[in-house]
DNA sequence: TCGAATTGTAACAACGTTGTTAACTATATA
DNA sequence: TATATAGTTAACAACGTTGTTACAATTCGA
């Protein structure tokens, strides 16, 4: 058995209420006393009761990251990246991998102070009427009833496209999986299109690849379709972090030099991007951006507890590696 | 404020023991009674109050998973399918992927009913003293204060050369990362060693290529070199999935016929070997053997509390699919 | 018809906290 | 000397359950 409260107060010769008010630093107790009994449950090893805590209704410091489907290398990244943010605050944090019904369900029985959800990839209706929570995914068109974090997707495909062109780059490919039930993978396709009408780019179908996919292998092969043709582009923007990684890995295998002849340009802003074979250039919001701003949009909410249903679209930044260079004469 | 027993005795006219009882099906109220109050309690939205519950001491019905570095697809999978196979049972998972300290202070407020540990890379040096706790990971030599579920390393790769041998292979090359700080992998390669020399096939540092990390460009890379030498071996094992993917991605790209020229077999029993470019054979404890171990001898863990701290080790499976073919003359 | 089982329900004490109120000290004030 | 006034600490009621015990109403055997 766990020693509580009231062990202490015996050892300490002093009702238990007193030690509850000592180990809450309450003022309605004496310095003397008060670091007497600190002391002395610190020697005995107390832990005081969370479930106890709890009943007499208390917050609990920790939120409930729901992450329906577990894969990516950028959402692990990312989880990683809030849990480490996380660890900067009072709060903590645990995860859960089922169904938003069921997370959702587990968590409000822990009483969880607040809920972040990852819907990258799916349209969710869901009304979280008790506890606060806020969305990292696609607003979209949708009304929510809660707040919901996102990258502005076509800025960045703007930004990519902005700084190959003032490069000099007019032959520039799209290479992604456009999947039209992955709103996340539309708007990046959209935003592509967007930009290049912006820049007054001409394109048609030669200029957009559907890689049907996320996987690296998915980039190379696309690549290798690419290079089969009579004129090759100048500029490849990359549709995710493993794509990008298969398209570099078949331009050097087949001695394209990047960014001699081909400039390659990823979306997905996370670290790994610098330990690929070649470090790439990189446009979308940070994770480290993203971390923050969904770890303190969360404890906003949960503190402040005024409801909003606010759409936050976080300003992706490009970082310079090496694998874009001017367009040579 | 959420509605409790209380309130629901009020309404049914009735004491709040006699609702307590009713809504866990005591026999010691009437049947007629008892219907009625929980159709009422339903009505009513009744949800208990988990933290009073915990108050007077009974089981979570919740274990928790402690993965202190979030990577890998590997175990990505593992954890879907662990929760997958959760969902099975009474039990829920909650996941940290905080620190092992972090994770079991927090684990330890929610009173979860046992802990799974995720320790495949490190080594700990633990005490769960008071919750059950298992741990996925390599025993290696160590005594450790709970039990371990392992895979049979030296086995999958005695199972893999077998294999091999039996389809006429004897230029058989390795390609893994050989990290001597990361216990899972050393075994991998003792277990290679050990086997070749078992079916008595010759072999020195041609036969091993540390590629230095689990990326599959790594695998890419090794293979891009192994084809340069006058002679190639008949058969390639991969060390991990990722791995893996890259060496057949270089073959392809080669126009080196898979398994007409070279056979491959990868370690990781995982699904998505079936949708890589070219379904991969491969050797290993699939993970969902590796899932339903890892779920019921947590279970039994909590539910018999007897303290044991066996090591199982797991037997691997070879799953055949269409990278691997007789050598021929 | 009476005491003894049997059944259904109520009362109440836990569980370990926190917060409110009451009670007891000294000490200062009139 | 009686009396407010702080300053301390104790007592106790919550919080929402569960489990034990006590009580009342019914049924049963003799």
């Amino acid at each position: 058995m766990n020693i509580t409260i009231k062990d202490i107060a015996a050892i300490a010769g002093v009702s238990y209420s007193t030690v509850s008010k000592a180990l809450n630093n309450s003022s309605l107790v004496k310095e003397d006393t008060k670091r007497r009994i600190i002391e002395l449950s610190k020697d005995m090893g107390y832990e005081p009761n969370f479930a106890a805590q709890r009943l007499v209704s208390k917050n609990t410091k920790v939120i409930g990251l729901i992450w329906p489907t577990i894969e990516r290398t950028v959402l692990a990244t990312l989880v990683t990246k809030i849990s480490n943010e996380m660890a900067k605050t009072l709060y903590s944090m645990i995860l859960s991998v089922d169904s938003i019904q069921k997370s959702m369900e587990t968590f409000k029985k822990f009483q969880v102070d607040g809920i972040i959800l990852f819907e990258e990839n799916i349209y969710t209706e869901i009304n979280p009427n008790t506890i606060p929570m806020i969305s990292y995914g696609v607003s979209g068109e949708r009304n929510s009833h809660y707040p919901i974090i996102d990258a502005n997707h076509s800025q960045a495909m703007d930004d990519a496209i902005h700084y190959l062109y003032e490069l000099g780059h007019r032959e520039i490919i799209y290479i992604g999986n456009i999947s039209p039930i992955d709103p996340l993978q539309m708007e990046k396709f959209e935003g592509f299109k967007n930009a290049m009408k912006k820049y007054g780019i001409t394109y048609n179908n030669d200029n957009i690849i559907n890689t049907g996919g996320l996987d690296w292998y998915h980039g190379y092969q696309a690549v290798d379709e690419v290079l089969n043709r009579k004129a090759l582009p100048t500029a490849i923007i990359g549709g995710s972090y493993e794509i990008s990684g298969g398209i570099i890995r078949c331009l050097k295998q087949n001695n394209v030099h990047i960014p001699g002849e081909i400039s390659v340009i990823s979306y997905d802003n996370i670290p790994q991007m610098a330990h690929l074979e070649i470090p790439l250039t990189c446009i979308g919001v940070s994770v480290e951006d993203l971390a923050v701003e969904i770890v303190y949009s969360a404890i906003k909410l949960i503190e402040t507890s005024n409801v909003n249903t606010e759409i936050k679209k976080l300003t992706p930044t490009l970082v310079e590696r090496k694998s874009c260079a001017p367009v040579k004469k």
